[in-house]
DNA sequence: ACTTGACTGAGAGTAGCTCTCAAGGGGTAA
DNA sequence: TTACCCCTTGAGAGCTACTCTCAGTCAAGT
């Protein structure tokens, strides 16, 4: 059993954002203490774990809700949470191609200013070092 | 040059966006035609590609416009921008991993739902197919 | 002249946090 | 016992970055 603290530490996310995903119904019956301290099992781990992976492809929060209640009312929505699944790793893999488009631009601007600052440095020993390039 | 309906077309971002990012003085300069229609051209397509690049790696919108700025100022603010790039293409490499650790698990999920609708087919043929699993 | 369509800025609305706050419980120390 | 400290709680304010609606302007087509 964990508290939230632990929860937040464990699967880095905030204790703010535990409890507004919490509250949002992202949890199903998270049990409390005499106290009235969440106590989360390792089975809830799983829960965040989820949450947590569709979050991070921006699924919003309703359909996050959604395939959670599917996976409560039983068997008989597999077919759908298949799906949810299915389009989810679909969005994943697009975002990582856009993701690996951008990296080629950083890589590009990165290289383009490690150029232009080994030229300046040259310009140090040169006398004429007054050119402007302004590029972005 | 392209008028901002073109300019979303083309680099797909809502024209909403793009005004809201001009607005945010995150595109230098965009000139105005006779009746104050924005006029971008190839030049400022370059800034909503940079923009577009550091805003789907998480880059908050006041750290571009200091990118933005600093380009403005000239060749003295070189070191910095290339500061910037470096730590920007980390952070996207960190998103990649985070992504790749993502996809593992819709994988997994998507392998194990497979599994689960073809068994429950094949209880079609079973009289005794009553069996619950409710896994997530 | 009238309609259509693209553009404008202002401003309201939204999602998803993020943070602050006051209140309250439990544990140790003097 | 009282004081202190740390953790937790819910309520609710605040924030970012859109996202959308609206009323209005302008130019071109019929």
């Amino acid at each position: 059993m964990y508290t939230i603290k632990e929860v937040a530490k464990l699967m880095d996310v905030s204790e703010h954002t535990l409890r507004f995903w919490a509250k949002s119904g992202l949890f199903p019956n998270i049990k409390r203490n005499e106290n009235n301290i969440r106590q989360f099992s390792e089975h809830d781990l799983g829960w965040v774990k989820i949450v947590k992976c569709l979050r991070s492809v921006g699924t919003d929060n309703k359909s996050i809700k959604r395939y959670v209640d599917l996976c409560l009312i039983g068997d008989s929505t597999i077919p759908e949470r298949y799906g949810i699944i299915k389009a989810t790793r679909i969005k994943a893999l697009q975002q990582m191609e856009e993701l690996k488009k951008q990296l080629e631009l950083l890589d590009y601007k990165e290289n383009y200013y490690e150029e232009l600052i080994k030229n300046n440095q040259l310009d140090k020993f040169n006398p004429v070092n007054e050119l402007q390039t302004s590029a972005v």
